[in-house]
Formats: C-alpha cells, sequence, structure tokens
DNA sequence: ATATTTGTTGAAAATGGTTCTCAATATCAA
DNA sequence: TTGATATTGAGAACCATTTTCAACAAATAT
C-alpha cells in the first residue's frame, strides 16, 4: 500500500477527533491493494483473508470513511451494486461497463467535459462532479456472440 | 394519457402472450400523466387516488414491464433511490442535479454523443445506452447560499 | 354464452444490501 | 496508568424491492 494513503487517512482521522486503529489501517490497506470498483462484499472478503475477526460493519463503516477523506468514492452503477473505487488526486475518469459480462473499462475524454462546463453554464448549475457511464458490449462478448451464431 | 402509450403497451402485451389488466392499464396512464423522474413510492401513491385497491407489488410489477416494453427507463441516481421515467420513442437526453434540492434538470448535447461514440470505438466497445449525469448547485440555491453569506 | 386454462393480483412474507444498536474493547490524552 | 470516549463485532433492524400463494380475472376453447 502507498504510504500516501495511510497518510492522508492518518491526517483526516486526526484532523475530526477520530481515532487510527488496526481494522481500517487493515480495511485501507486491502482497499488500496484491490482491483479498482470493488463492492463492500468483495473487500469484505479479502479483508477476511487478513484479519478474521473483522466484522461486516466495520468494513461499510471503514468505506464510508474513506469517501468523506476522500480516498474511495462511492459509485452505482445499473446493475443495482454499490462499488467503491480508490480515488487518488486527480484522475477522473468515467466507465464504460458490459452489460453481458460485466466487465469495467475506463476512459477519460477531455473534450467531453469541455462540453460539459458549457451545458452547465448555458442552465447557470454550478457542477462539483459527474458521471458518464456507456452501457454495451465489449468486443470479447460480441466476438462471442457472433462465433455462437456462426455454428448454427 | 396518449394513445399512444397504451397501444405500445397492448402490443407488447399480446406479442408476449401476456393479458391487458385495469391495473396495467390504471398504472400507466398515472406514469405517462405524471412528472418525469417518479420513484416507484411516488407512482403508488399517485395510482392509489384513483385505484384504491391497487397493490405495491403490482405498480412494481408493471414498472418492469413497462420498462421491458420500452415504455419507462430506470434511473438509479446518486441519491439512492431508482426512478422511472416515461420514455417516448426517440428524446434521449440527460441530467443536471442538484445535490442541495434534489431538483432534476434535463439536457441534450448531440456534440457529446458523438464524442461519446468516438470512445466506444476506439475502444471497440458497442455502445445500447448511456448515462451523463451532472452534479453540483442549481442558480436557485446558490443565490439562497449568497444570500444567506451576505445576512450573517 | 360458459367453461377452462393460465396469467394476474393483493397481502404478507421474504430478500438482500446496508445501517444501526449495544455491550465489550481499544485508543488517546492527561 | 487511568479515565473518557471512539470503535468494534454480532446480530437485529431497516427499507426498497421481489417473491409467494391463494383468490381472481382475461383470453381461449367448448
Amino acid at each position: 500500500m502507498t504510504k500516501k494513503a495511510s497518510d492522508q487517512l492518518a491526517k483526516f482521522l486526526t484532523g475530526h477527533g477520530l481515532r487510527s486503529t488496526s481494522q481500517r489501517n487493515a480495511i485501507l490497506s486491502a482497499f488500496v491493494d484491490a482491483k479498482r470498483h470493488m463492492s463492500a462484499e468483495e473487500l469484505y472478503a479479502q479483508v477476511k483473508k487478513m484479519h478474521p475477526g473483522i466484522g461486516y460493519a466495520t468494513v461499510y463503516r471503514t468505506l464510508k470513511l474513506l469517501s468523506e477523506a476522500g480516498l474511495a468514492e462511492e459509485r452505482r452503477f445499473d446493475d443495482g451494486f454499490t462499488r467503491f473505487e480508490y480515488k487518488s488526486a486527480d484522475n477522473h475518469h468515467d466507465h464504460l461497463i458490459c452489460t453481458r459480462c460485466g466487465a469495467i473499462f475506463e476512459f477519460e475524454n477531455e473534450r467531453i467535459e469541455i462540453l460539459q462546463q458549457d451545458v452547465a453554464r448555458e442552465k447557470d448549475f454550478q457542477v462539483h462532479s459527474h458521471k458518464l457511464e456507456l452501457y454495451g458490449l465489449c468486443s470479447e462478448c460480441r466476438n462471442r456472440i457472433s462465433r455462437a451464431r456462426k455454428s448454427k
């Protein structure tokens, strides 16, 4: 785990009269090391491996804490699951989501962001964050489908 | 209610060996006449006014049915509520959501859509739908805030 | 028209992700 | 150390949504 992340958490805790605990550190560590877009359940399973005593509630509580500390971002995709994503200072990106296999890809597009600002300005709206998700089929699933069609 | 909508539902039902019922018609009617972005709960309350006997489950079931029939679109915003939106054939739009008062505004931007297609093509991804939400403060809330600040 | 088949409904129970409660425990400051 | 209080784990509670099931109703056959 990066030292930066744990420092950031420590700073947040101190600044808010909260305490540093082994559980919080363990969860942060697992979260940072893990793949992106983790559900609370996945993270719980991961943390359990190293710290079997840890409870479900603590994972949820810590995830919320990390969001408040700016270390995690909560995302609700249309599959109904809430997932969390490690948030390093400046890497905003959007998502392509395969509706067949559930794979999630990331992308960035500066021009889209600029157009978003234009839209907001036009409506006199002050944007703080945004969410752009493209749903469809990834190339792998598309290939799988066309292969299946041929073999019929 | 538009005749078009009920026809579209009737067609879907017939085509799938399903039955046309007074409840389904009542729910569709309330849904089409209602304001956009309705939660199941809001729609249930609305339908109850004219048809007190109707059950919660039926509203949910019908809303799902309407989605399958292409008459409704399910949306999960970050406030955790699922809402449904009446979907006429060709009026895709995106949303500006005020995080303070909850107001939802709509917009369309052809250029953003084009750029999205570019991104997808680049990743060899076939987009079927997308979701773009801008979160922030509407002008009204911004004014309220700055007024409050002045009066301090 | 009437009966028959089978989809649909309402009420209540179940589900599933997430949050809360509370007694036991751990951290931090003095 | 010790005391004040934040945190934890386990399970109960929550709440939106879904499922169950017996009663009912729409489409179809008779």
